[in-house]
DNA sequence: TTCCATACATAGATTATCTATGTACCTCTG
DNA sequence: CAGAGGTACATAGATAATCTATGTATGGAA
């Protein structure tokens, strides 16, 4: 039982998603984003995220052009696209259900109430 | 891609803890507790409840007993000890914190808003 | 020129969950 | 009573998601 990893559950697409529906990223950046975002809690590795968005970019969901960054280096940025976006719609939805549902059981940890 | 399995995500101990602080259960039980709360979200497979029933047993969160059902078949109850509450209480923690943040992202995503 | 941060990438290991299967016993039905 | 189906526990092997480790390359700072 070494398993104190980072439980990052599924939800690795719904974030990236997330943040590309704000705005443009390039990789090294949604790691730095989501870091910020949500510290302590985890932190996505680059090992997770890049096969990822390759993933996404060849379903269609994402679409990558390179753009210079000030300091002189190439960035790959992703593009959501139409589908991205309603996949987006479709995992968000199913994290909702899912947690929520979770949550229920959760509220009914405990020992058992007595009955008034 | 044909990732659409069933993402427990990583809950499935705490569910199983969770439903174990009200009263002990045993083993098909759970399963069929589980798919009647959560019903079409997920049904936890046998294949994945005994082996994390043994696993926190060998921890010591949780402890077994043989009872008879009125049938004559043989149940094993899991009782959850003080180890397997407290346990219980951290992974809750952190499960909350880790939605609360994802559903921070999820709650900026969209269109950037103009700024008005 | 050495080191560190940025930036992308991938192979291989780990871990979690599922699939498939097996055993055994009970109940119902023909 | 034989057979089917539900209950109940169990485990081996497959699959999927994530991490670890490493590699390449460049730019800026010490």
């Amino acid at each position: 039982m070494k398993g104190e990893k980072n439980p990052l559950a599924g939800s690795t697409t719904l974030l990236v998603l997330s943040l590309l529906s704000r705005s443009d990223m390039y990789g090294y950046q949604m790691i730095a984003e989501l870091e910020a975002r949500m510290d302590r809690t985890f932190t996505m590795k680059e090992g997770t995220l890049y096969p990822i968005l390759h993933a996404l970019e060849n379903q269609g969901a994402l679409k990558s052009y390179q753009k210079e960054a000030p300091s002189g280096k190439l960035r790959k940025y992703y593009h959501i696209t139409k589908k991205g976006l309603s996949l987006l719609e479709e995992k968000k939805e199913e994290w909702t259900v899912f947690t929520q549902k979770v949550n229920a059981v959760l509220a009914e940890a405990g020992p058992a109430p007595e009955p008034a």
